[in-house]
DNA sequence: TAGATATATGCAAGAATTTGCAGATATACA
DNA sequence: TGTATATCTGCAAATTCTTGCATATATCTA
C-alpha cells in the first residue's frame, strides 16, 4: 500500500477512536490530570461499564494509559495536548451553527482550554 | 441538553465526517486549490462514484464547496485550514507506529504540509 | 470469610457505515 | 438527435459501532 494511503488510513483510525461525544469528553476531563473511573462516570453522567468501555478502546490506541491504586484505576492522557488539539477542531464546527449553539461552543471552548480548574459552568 | 455535552456531540460529528482514508486523502487533495471529482478519483485511485459520495458528505457538512463548469464539479475546502489542522492529528498517530511506517508519516506529513506542488513522491 | 465497592468483559439487538453496482441526469459534441 | 462524458443517487449486502445488561474479577472492610 503507497505511504499517503497506509498514512491516511491510520489518521482515520485516530479520528474514528475520538468520533464519539462521551470520549471527547472523557478526553477532555483527563485535560487537567488524572482521575478515576468512578470519577469519569459521574462526571459524565454515563454508565461506569460504558466509561469504562470508551477507556479501554482509548488505552488500546495508545491515547491514554492506566495507573492502579487499589480498587481505583486512574486514567490519565499519554499525550495532554491532544485535548487542546480537539477544542481546536471547534473551527470547523462553528461556521454551521446557529447563534445559541454558537455561544455553547465558545463556552466549551473556554473551558477546555483554561488552564486550571476555574468556575464550573 | 447540557452545553458541553452539545458541543461534544457536534465535535464528534466532525470526527466521523472526517474519519475515513478516503475522505483524508481527499481533503489534502483539496489543500491547495479546487479540483474536479474525475481528477480526484484519477488521483486516489478510488472509483468515481465514490469519490462523489465522500464529496456530497463532506458538502452536506460544510466542509467543501462546489462550482460547476460546463460538465465538471470544482471542489474546494470552505476552510483550507482544515487540511493543516488534520495533519496536526499525526502527532498523536506517530508514537504507536513501527520505524518504517513513522517514515512514511513524516513524508506524508512534509507532503501535505508544503506550500505549493513540489515533486511526487 | 462474607459483603460491598470499583472495574472490566462478554453477548445480543439495533443502528449506522461502507461498498459495489445499476440506473438517473446533465452537458458537450458530432 | 444520438452518443459519449462527468457526476450523482438509490439500493442491498457486508461490516462495524453502540448500548444495555449480566456476569466476572479484584480489592477492601467488617
Amino acid at each position: 500500500m503507497p505511504g499517503r494511503q497506509l498514512v491516511a488510513k491510520e489518521l482515520a483510525e485516530i479520528f474514528k477512536v475520538i468520533a464519539h461525544p462521551d470520549r471527547i469528553r472523557l478526553i477532555e476531563e483527563l485535560r487537567t490530570g488524572e482521575k478515576d473511573v468512578n470519577t469519569l462516570a459521574e462526571g459524565l453522567a454515563v454508565p461506569g461499564a460504558r466509561v469504562s468501555q470508551h477507556l479501554s478502546l482509548l488505552r488500546a490506541h495508545r491515547l491514554v494509559e492506566e495507573r492502579r491504586d487499589g480498587r481505583h484505576h486512574f486514567y490519565h492522557l499519554i499525550q495532554p495536548e491532544i485535548a487542546g488539539w480537539i477544542v481546536d477542531g471547534l473551527d470547523f464546527v462553528e461556521v454551521r451553527m446557529s447563534g445559541p449553539t454558537r455561544s455553547s461552543i465558545n463556552q466549551a471552548r473556554r473551558l477546555w482550554t483554561a488552564p486550571a480548574k476555574p468556575a464550573t459552568s
